[in-house]
Order: C-alpha cells, then structure tokens, then sequence
RNA sequence: CGAGGUAUAGCGCAGUUUGGUAGCGCGCUUGGUUCGGGACCAAGAGGCCGUGAGUUCGAAUCUCGCUACCUCGACCA
C-alpha cells in the first residue's frame, strides 16, 4: 500500500545512505535529541534506559571482578594535566576550561576533565603507602568532556557518558594481567549482553592512549564495513605513578612506584548497537540491553474481553520480563510499525480469535514475519526461550556478516580493494609508523588492533614489502 | 579546523529568481465510524520564515555577520 511506502521513507535506505539512516534511527526512535550548544546530546529516557541496563551488567561483573565504585571531581587543575607529558600533549587540543567563576577570574583555570587520570593519580598519592594498599582497584561511572571537531550522537559528542576504571598494582605482570583480564570483560560482554562480536587486540605505537605503555581495544563491525573502538584498556607502567609521585613501601623494604592501568567504555555502546544490528525498519535491540523486552498489543481492543486478558498476560509477565502493554488509541498495524522501528525484540498479539484458541501469537524482530502461536500457559516460558533465541540470532548474523567482511590482504592494492569494498583488512605490517601514515594517506584506513593470534598471513609488510612480523587489522573508522 | 550544502508549523517540503505581510502533505486536537500490518469522514489548533545588523515606504525573499545541522577530509571513546 502507498501508505506504507510512505513509512519505509521515513528512516533512510540502510543500504544506500547509511549516515543518514543512522541518525533517522537516533532521532526516530527517541533514543537522542540534539543538545543547544555545539555537539550536545539529550539522551531521551528509551535511550537512557539502554545505557542502565548496560551499566547494570557491566558493574556486576566489574564488581565480580573485585572493583568498587568511587566518584571523583568534575573541575581538574589545569597544572595536574600538564605533569604527564605525552597525556598533556594529547588531550590538550580538546579540553574544555573554565575561567571564571561568577564575577571573577580564576587564579589557575580549571580543566572539565576530559578524563580523569590525573586527579585520580593525585588522590592515589595520598592513600597508597604500603604494598598492603595495593592492588587499588576504582571505577567511576561518570561524565566527560571532549571538544571534538565533528560529532554524532552516541558516537562522538562534546560531553559523554562512560565508567573509567583506574588501578594499582605492585607488579608490571599484575597490572598487565589486569589490562587482559578487562578486556576480556568487555569482550565478554560484548558478546553475551550486546550480541555483538569484536575483534580484540593491541593498538599501534600511533593509535594508543596518551600516557600508555600499551593500549588494547575491542573492535567492531559496523554494517557498513566500518570499525568502532568500543573499549579500550591501557598499561601504563609507571608513567603516571612516576609523574604523580604514587609511591608505596615494599616487602623487601624499597620504595616503588605502582604499576598502573586505566580501561574505558561509552555510551558509544549504544551507537554500536543501533549499527550493528539495524536494518530498513530501525532498529533491532539485544534483548538483554532492551527497555521493553516484549510488547503486548490488543487486537479489536473494543471487543468484549480483550483487554481484560492482555492486563491478565501483562500482570504473569511482568515480574519476569520488562513488558509492556499498548492500549493507546492506535490501530494495531501502527503500533506493529513504531515497535519494529524501535527494536523490541517480541512483540505479543492478543485478539478474539486467540483468546478464543487460548493462545497469544509471537512475533521476533529479528527474523521478519517469523510468528508462532503460543498456549497463553505457557507464555513465560516460551518467551523466556525465544529471547535467548533472538540474542543467539543476532550475534550469530553479526558473526556471520563479520567474517564475511574480513579480507586476507597482501599488498597495497588488495588492502585498498578491501577497505574501499566496506572490508576489514587482515595483513602484514612492518611496525613502522611510516608505513601507518602511508597507509591511511593512500586508503584513509587505520590500524585497529593485532589480535593475539598472531599466526603469520605472510612476511611482507602491505605497504613497504620488507620483513614484517605483526599481523594487524587494518579499517576505516567511526 | 578546511571544502561543499541546508535552515519556512512537531516532521517533510513549496514560496526566494522578479520584495507587497505565508501555503501543501503528514502529524496534533475534538466528534463519529473503525481496529489481525501505519483506517475513514467532518470540524479545528498551530509559524515575529535559525539569529543579529543593514538596504527599503515595505524583507521569508536583497546585502553582511553569527549559529546550528548534514556530507567529505584532518583529530578522538
């Protein structure tokens, strides 16, 4: 019917324009609002809903892990962010400062942290004296602020949502068994709460954090060949604890900086989300992360009955499951749209014809026009089943998109090929920078990370043809 | 920050060339008929035309500045 014709045009082409469908997607389904100054966002309470259940998992298992939440001030000296050399120079063309304070200015402007190692580093130089007081293990769920040049809801604005977790440890081997160990936890999650795979690995020299010794990230694909960081954890050996002056008393009686590591995600998840699993309806939420699990809509709502047993479904299903029930004033036909569009994994039919069978009809998200009759006994159970269903589905359909993505690549020309085709690229590299810039000046590509696997795909380096050894992903990215 | 584009009702647009006081579709409100994939009829409400200055008797329309957003580059979670 033109009518919906006219509907599929609201939210652009995913195929054809894939920015722009992005942000319909974003504005659309009241995930986000822009902000009034410059790359602000308003994250809309469906939005926001998405980023505490994302919390909820990912605190437990950082608290499983053996971290305790902390908070530490917004407003950072601005003399704190220059002690670290390398994390200055980084940070220093986005930091946002404040000057003055009601009608005077300040004696040393204020930094809004753009991260918060420095003054977390301050505070640790108080309380660490022994190696009794190690490891520290802190995170903090908090804001930040970034001046970005270009920005996009979720996936880079001026200020963000994310936790940053900050620790302690006597031993170099300790910290960096931290590092792997969190990044583990975010791939974890990644997997089992976002349905979404990642690639896992160390950055380059060039791409890791300003301050480390070493960064891993988990990568991922999004539906136009393009990666997104999604996580990173940084070793930092003892830059900082150096720079901060963090020193603690030994067994063997000497005084010792700590070794130090850092880990950070987003609320860049939810973008990964909308991008990896979307398509030309909207969105396609993991039932793990979504607001509304399962949506109950009357059929011929006026007819004697109906709504009486969908309040009687809504009220079995809800202590188990975030349920919804719709008895707005719309046709059901709409309503079957605008929850297609948002991403509820399961939408619930109850009309005459069902109640009289005895039956609710189910209908995935995932998997368009898949439906199925369930005996209204059973309801729970069935829907308990078909949301683990659905969250296999769809990581196994990012899986499967993903590694039909990945193209082997041996030499400048395949790698540009690959990247230009919406491909990761898996090749050789010599480990020189030079070779890096080349690269991402010749195919606008970047490294993204060496996974761990470093089984050779060759000895040439893509780029310079000398003798290489790293094995890393090469991508254009968000 | 560099190049290009856009800004008129909640959303999508017309009107700008040739200045004369704003219109269409969707949505919204009310009443009625409807309801298993975005229903229909009728009656309504809603806009200092992004913003600041200038030209003019008169500016959505002409000139200059600013801001925001979009696309493409350089920087980042």
């Amino acid at each position: 019917m033109a009518k919906e014709k006219e509907f599929v045009k609201e939210i652009a082409d995913i195929h054809e324009d894939f920015p722009q469908w992005y942000t319909d997607v974003v504005l659309k389904t009241q995930l986000a609002d822009y902000g009034p100054v410059k790359g602000t966002m308003v994250i809309r309470p469906y939005g926001y809903a998405i980023w505490e259940l994302i919390q909820k998992e990912m605190d437990k298992r950082f608290k499983e892990t053996g971290h305790e939440n902390a908070y530490f001030p917004l407003l950072i000296p601005y003399s704190y962010l220059t002690k670290e050399a390398e994390h200055v120079e980084g940070f220093a063309p986005e930091v946002a400062m404040v000057t003055r304070a009601g009608q005077n200015d300040l004696p040393e402007p204020l930094v809004i942290r753009p991260t918060s190692e420095t003054i977390i580093c301050e505070m640790y130089s108080k309380w660490v004296e022994s190696y009794r007081d190690l490891p520290l293990l802190i995170n903090q769920w908090a804001n930040v602020v970034r001046w970005e040049k270009t920005t996009r809801p979720f996936l880079r604005t001026s200020e963000f949502l994310w936790q940053e977790g900050h620790t302690l440890h006597a031993t170099a081997e300790e910290a960096e068994e931290e590092t792997l160990k969190i990044l583990d936890v975010y791939d974890e999650f990644a997997r089992n709460v976002l349905a979404i795979p990642m690639f896992k690995g160390r950055k380059s020299e060039k791409e890791k954090f300003a301050g480390a010794q070493a960064t891993y990230s988990i990568e991922a694909m999004m539906q136009d060949g393009k990666s997104l960081q999604s996580g990173t954890t940084h070793f930092f050996g003892t830059n900082f604890s150096a720079a901060f002056n963090i020193e603690f008393l030994d067994k063997d009686g000497k005084r010792k900086n700590p070794y130090q590591t850092s880990w950070g995600t987003s609320t860049r998840l939810i973008g990964a989300i909308i991008m990896a699993h979307g398509d030309e309806r909207g969105l396609c939420l993991p039932p793990k992360v979504a607001p509304i699990q399962a949506v109950i809509i009357p059929v011929a709502m006026h007819k004697a009955g109906v709504i009486e047993k969908c309040t009687e479904v809504y009220d079995s299903l809800k202590n188990e499951f975030r349920i919804k029930l719709d008895d707005r004033d719309y046709s059901p036909g709409w309503k079957f749209n605008e929850y297609e569009m948002k991403g509820v994994p399961v939408r619930i039919e109850i009309g005459p014809r069902d109640i009289e069978k005895g039956v609710a009809v189910l209908c995935r998200r995932d998997k368009e026009g898949e439906k199925t009759e369930v005996p209204l006994d059973k309801l729970g159970e069935e829907l308990g089943k078909l949301l683990d269903d659905i969250h296999e589905n769809m990581y196994n359909k990012a899986l499967a998109f993903r590694d039909s993505h990945v193209k082997t690549v041996a030499d400048m020309n395949e790698l540009k090929d690959a990247v230009d085709s919406g491909n990761f690229a898996l090749g050789m590299w010599c480990g020189d920078e030079a070779c890096e810039n080349k690269i991402k000046e010749l195919t606008n590509a970047s490294t993204r990370n060496m996974p761990f696997d470093q089984t050779p795909c060759g000895d040439k380096c893509v780029c310079c043809g000398k003798k290489a050894t790293k094995k890393i992903y090469f991508g254009k990215a968000y």
